[in-house]
DNA sequence: ATATTAATGGAACGTTGTTCCATAAGATCA
DNA sequence: TGATCTTATGGAACAACGTTCCATTAATAT
């Protein structure tokens, strides 16, 4: 009996669809965004670019896979059921979460439209809403605030993440802003010049949540 | 006297900043995104690119110049301040349509941050806060949140549009996305399904406007 | 007229995503 | 077991891109 068990044994070394994404997550999350090229992916696989492109159809469904692997085991995990308001919650702050841990995400998210992550968000949203008394009619609008919000969000803390040399210190890339800011007319931006006073000492995080706030008031407050 | 005239009658055909960007607007309207490379613009100008990056320091700064070039003539046209809701709905939807026509602004407003057209459309939003009434320590919360959607919206737009071979008919593009997205199990997906079903008869503009809405309520219910 | 600076345009460089193809490994069948 | 066919591999080659370099020209100042 030569033929080995189905798809058990095969040669250790054997390449597919996961490795390749595994190893383009460890690339994307410690060198960057701009690090994975076919050819590192290709080196650190012990492998020619060509045998990636037999598991995988070009650059854009890698990330695309890549993408949504991560928001998938994140989703997976943050479910608060008791209050519908929580999970809408916690799946925000899952999301904005894991994109300040893998900004690349954010980035994948506000340029691909329409994939399983985005899905996936949209319908945990979604139920929550029904589970929160929103009827019918409205629920597709109140879903697609909560969503394009956190895509707004995603995709500017993903490109922050990208300026960001890597670790500079937070707080003096936030003076920094500030100082782009201020740098405007006082007069014809006066708003801008009012905020940036409060860039420096901003919690991210904070902001978002409070922003989550404020569209389930407006939400809960057009029934 | 050989000395011209300070900088009025040079060579017709002179090299400029705004002569660069105007050609590399009108590449990208006619003919895309990925159709703007400093070969096209140099052939368009009849020049070399060598002497393009004489006036501009990269892609970037030209696409970013680009962007705010069309957004500070879009925010200047549309001012209505007898109610400050209507300004900010203006304002918005100024911002949705101008990516409507000129996709690729979406792509920039949120591939590069603080750039000067965020600013503009983040002073315009929050001055008319204030006007509202909003606290002061509530308006950064406030003009944030509406930015993010509006970030969030714009730069799906245009993930969108790169993605429309141009002019596929409209209604053919919505089934075909709710026919992708009915393509999930209906078990583990039932809100994306209920949704699916009202996507082919679907107002983008309308349903981004509802959000401002929503927000707007939620803004002014929290006070 | 001459020297200096500003501006031009096109060749060349290095990197990228992708394709091609000769070859090897695994499975199937005589 | 050996022959054949399919699956998979890896590296060379290609076209296109952003960018840099540089010899040359136009405009200005001396």
């Amino acid at each position: 009996m030569r033929t080995r068990n189905q798809r058990t044994d095969r040669r250790t070394d054997a390449l597919s669809k996961e490795r390749i994404v595994d190893a383009a997550i460890e690339i994307l999350d410690t060198d960057g965004e701009s690090a994975l090229t076919f050819r590192t992916l290709a080196a650190r696989l012990a492998t020619g670019s060509g045998a990636i492109y037999w598991h995988v159809a070009d650059k854009n469904e890698l990330l695309t896979a890549a993408a949504n692997h991560i928001v998938a085991r994140t989703l997976g995990a943050s479910v608060n059921d008791a209050d519908p308001r929580e999970g809408i919650r916690a799946i925000a702050l899952g999301v904005f979460n894991v994109i300040d841990i893998h900004p690349w995400v954010g980035t994948q998210l506000s340029r691909e439209p329409w994939q399983t992550a985005m899905l996936q968000i949209f319908e945990g949203i979604g139920g929550r809403l029904r589970a929160l008394g929103v009827p019918e009619q409205a629920q597709f609008d109140a879903a697609s605030v909560l969503l394009n919000y956190i895509l707004g969000v995603a995709g500017q803390n993903a490109a922050n993440a990208r300026l960001l040399p890597r670790e500079v210190d937070r707080s003096a890339f936030l003076a920094s802003i500030a100082a782009r800011w201020t740098q405007h007319d006082p007069a014809e931006y006066p708003f801008v010049h009012q905020v940036a006073a409060q860039i420096p000492n901003h919690d991210d995080q904070e902001q978002f949540l409070a922003g989550i706030n404020l569209i389930l008031a407006g939400i809960e407050s057009t029934r």
